[in-house]
DNA sequence: TTCCAGGCGTATC
DNA sequence: GATACGCATGGA
């Protein structure tokens, strides 16, 4: 990986991101963009670690971070080593893939700590995007910083009560009974099929299919796994009535996400 | 006031 | 296995 360093900076050029696109395209909960000197700044977190990050045309700027970090936490975060360009070329041999991709270009599969996925995506269930921010902001708040599910081995009604996560409480604590008793071990599902991860985090309450699909996806880099929710719900039924295009075969995560984005800012 | 939000658990057939 | 319904909360 190529990079440069100027003062507390460090910039690579990198084609296939975009920082809006990436960030704010509901894959990640943690990520505020701030004003700034730069076409874009935004200022977020991958578990306890923060990261501040601008971006002009193709110059990715990672600020007060050292080149251990970058080499070791946020190259993997932003998923730099895959080549997207050769992803979107297959996928543009499906009309309905080409647009979206021509109208978000710069979407990436952040790989996000798989249980910061599992919880945010509990909380996601049956909510939107700006109040499921704000329940995650409170958790950290709480926490100082996204916890470790180890780290909320005391917690219980009361003392999440201030989340205000209405009936996903119950679930975040079947989820962190069963983490931490071992019931449901979450460095296991690395080496674990699509389905038998499927079926492995739907043990835990609040988890099914469609979250299962999220955090195998988003916290696992399962590029296989294709989370249907209302708005893909709608992809299949109006684009894809003969089932999914062959050219996404083997990244279906990635379709995925460019078209969630694509008709949630577009319709269908 | 009613409807909806990156769904899921439960009951019922 | 399919379908219907309730669920906490808050913004539109």
């Amino acid at each position: 990986m190529e990079y440069f360093i100027k003062g507390n900076d460090i910039i690579l050029k990198r084609e296939d991101l975009d920082l809006r696109q990436t960030l704010d395209c509901g894959q990640a909960f943690r990520w505020e963009e701030i004003p700034s000197a730069y076409e874009q700044t935004f200022t977020g977190y991958r578990g306890k670690m923060p990261l501040t990050v601008s971006q002009d045309h193709d110059r990715i700027i990672f600020h007060d971070t050292s080149e251990d970090d970058l080499r070791d936490i946020w190259a993997g975060y932003f998923d730099l080593e895959t080549d997207y360009s050769a992803l979107k070329e297959r996928f543009s041999e499906d009309e309905h893939l080409k647009r979206a991709i021509e109208f978000a270009p710069g979407i990436r599969i952040l790989r996000q700590l798989p249980e910061e996925t599992l919880i945010s995506f509990i909380i996601s269930q049956n909510n939107n995007i700006p109040r499921i921010k704000g329940i995650i902001n409170r958790l950290c708040e709480i926490y100082g910083g996204f916890p470790e599910i180890s780290e909320m081995g005391e917690s219980d009604e009361d003392t999440l009560s201030p989340l205000r996560a209405g009936f996903r409480t119950k679930y975040l604590l079947d989820c962190v009974q069963k983490v931490n008793s071992g019931e449901v071990s979450t460095d296991s599902i690395y080496d674990m099929s699509l389905e038998e991860g499927s079926e492995y985090l739907k043990q835990i309450k609040g988890v099914g299919e469609k979250v299962a699909k999220c955090v195998l996806l988003f916290g696992y880099h399962k590029m296989d796994a294709y989370p249907i929710d209302v708005w893909i719900k709608r992809v299949n039924e109006q684009y894809y009535p003969h089932g999914l295009p062959g050219c996404i075969k083997g990244f279906e995560g990635a379709a995925q996400q460019y078209l969630f984005y694509y008709i949630r800012s577009n319709g269908v």
